[in-house]
DNA sequence: TTGAAAGCGCTAACAT
DNA sequence: ATGTTAGCGCTTTCAA
């Protein structure tokens, strides 16, 4: 006899089990309208005892409502949208709605697919990384009718609503300290940037600040791929070969930075004095290193809990989220690695 | 006037605009079936024009299948899970079926709440960290009649299958190097580890391994929360005031360890003579370190793989994976900080 | 407080 | 190659 493949329980199952109507028994697994103790305890007994879990899916399609929020995020290695998705979840906790991921890895195209697999799941909310989306992903974001919040980023137009910091004003942030500071020659090193709008965007404001009081960048490189820490700490070294004139080195993260002190505290350099240093993001793991690494924090957590909050209270009906841009200012850590005057 | 609620478009929609049936339509937008070239052109068109999304809800209703996978992990934020997570996106990438991920930081009860949670959405399988589950938790995953992947650990009986290393066998393998090195005065660092039965089941092989040699844990400590770095540069300091006279130090991973290795470094402590170190798991992170800490790698990618690889083939019908037990073998990465003999 | 009927938007199965 | 019919398992709505 071939094993018959189970049907799952439905309600009709513990209606019966239970002599129960199958609108009551609908009614008691979600605590709807008014039903009696006795039939309640008959009902989740059955239920219990059956191990029925409900349909989800048809319960959907009934209701025309799923307690899903889409959050879509371009990678889960970066550390940065691990924490934001914490603070989203922990917003979302008890809101009965309920978070489901889906990643980019920084490719336009990937982020159209993986939206309209997500819109096709018909969310109540869509919380998305970044301001640059594609053509058809806004277009798909703006029918879907539903609260779209765009996050990390408030430098641009969003769909419906953003939550994020100015990256543009982060980078002009970090150059007005160092040029504070009386650095002269700087050295930049970051990721390989067309895909990465944010460290576009802080390179930017970086740059433009540095020129308005007559700087330049001294030398800068650009990695891919690899162990961040391993990639500062050999750029740091490649770099400071090449330009041994420069005092000081921004990185566009902080593991990268924290390879590049730990090279740095290697090799005997003084620092922040003969070399200043500074990274971005403000990431845990900075509090172990030997020292303090100069860091601008991107208010990670707080992104996610702010635009969680927004799609869970427009869920409930609360309009005044829509269409506003919330910008956070992320905070100067001068750390050990950054004089804060010359 | 007050906006419309938009009724978001439906199959009909596409049927009436490009004068097909709804059918058809379906077809078309699914590739099943034949469908002729001109007809095919014309609903591309219609749907593409309307910005049509179909209604993955209703369709999962109708043909009682659902392309999710539910990926259950106890945490994002450590670093091993979205490696395992990267290697299940990748494998089922081109199978049309897509992960879906939920959290249980550790805690049975939610681990319950989610799995309960994504089965009620009918996934076509699940994959899941650890061998422990509530008795609830495994009776849910029995019922489902779908496949089941336990994944990490091998160290115990599957509901289903599972995908993992033996992390005891991992604990007496390090404790067999440490052993054949000739240290003798162990301490051992780690979590609080109620809730992580992997690293229990390390630390168990490991002083299990150590005392048929005669060997006993001079010194231990365990931490939760905070900067696992700094914690091990802390938790490393303290123990060795405490306990001058230790020669070894064995992390339950390699966070800690890195953090433990940066202390001694910057002590002038002679590494790996006068002290050994080992950690565990093999992070990237470890290769950008001054030096190069002992470490066991888990195996996590590959775990990702081939927990997708039995869903995926037995999704579609390949039965051969059910009821399996696949056990893979960490290396021992020696490193800079652990001698290979005395 | 409970039940009966209709239908959510699709697709399986069967025509044609 | 295309169309028709009958549900999928729930919830909404209305009636009792």
């Amino acid at each position: 006899m071939i094993p018959q493949k189970k049907r799952p329980l439905t309600l009709r199952d513990v209606s019966e089990a239970s002599g129960v109507s199958e609108m009551t028994v609908s009614r008691v697994l979600r605590n709807k309208g008014d039903v009696s103790e006795t039939t309640r305890q008959k009902v989740r007994d059955a239920a219990k005892r059956l191990g029925y879990v409900p349909n989800k899916i048809a319960g959907a399609l009934a209701s025309q409502r799923v307690n899903l929020v889409a959050v879509i995020i371009p990678s889960l290695g970066n550390m940065v949208f691990p924490e934001v998705l914490s603070g989203i979840s922990e917003t979302l906790e008890d809101t009965g709605l309920q978070p489901v991921v889906g990643v980019t890895d920084y490719l336009p195209e990937k982020e159209e697919k993986v939206l309209f697999e997500m819109l096709s799941w018909r969310p109540s909310g869509v919380i998305i990384a970044g301001l640059e989306h594609s053509e058809a992903s806004r277009a798909m974001m703006r029918q879907a009718d539903i609260p779209v919040v765009e996050i990390m980023d408030v430098d641009g137009q969003p769909v419906d609503c953003a939550v994020g910091i100015s990256h543009r004003r982060a980078g002009r942030k970090m150059a007005e300290a160092i040029i504070v500071a009386g650095y002269k020659r700087i050295g930049f090193m970051g990721t390989k940037m067309p895909l990465d709008h944010r460290a576009r965007k802080r390179f930017e404001g970086f740059t433009r600040t540095l020129a308005k009081a007559g700087i330049e960048i001294a030398d800068q490189e650009f990695y891919s791929g690899g162990s961040a820490l391993a990639k500062g700490r050999e750029m740091t070294a490649a770099m400071l070969a090449r330009s041994p004139d420069l005092d000081f080195l921004y990185y566009s993260n902080d593991m990268i930075g924290a390879g590049g002190l730990l090279y740095l505290l290697e090799a005997g350099v003084d620092v922040p004095n003969s070399v200043g240093l500074a990274g971005f993001n403000g990431v845990e793991l900075l509090d172990g290193l030997p020292r303090q690494l100069a860091t601008m924090d991107a208010c990670r957590r707080e992104i996610g809990i702010k635009a969680a909050r927004i799609v869970a209270d427009r869920n409930a009906g609360d309009e005044s989220g829509a269409g506003q841009i919330i910008e956070l200012s992320p905070t100067l850590a001068f750390g050990d690695t950054l004089r804060s005057s010359s």
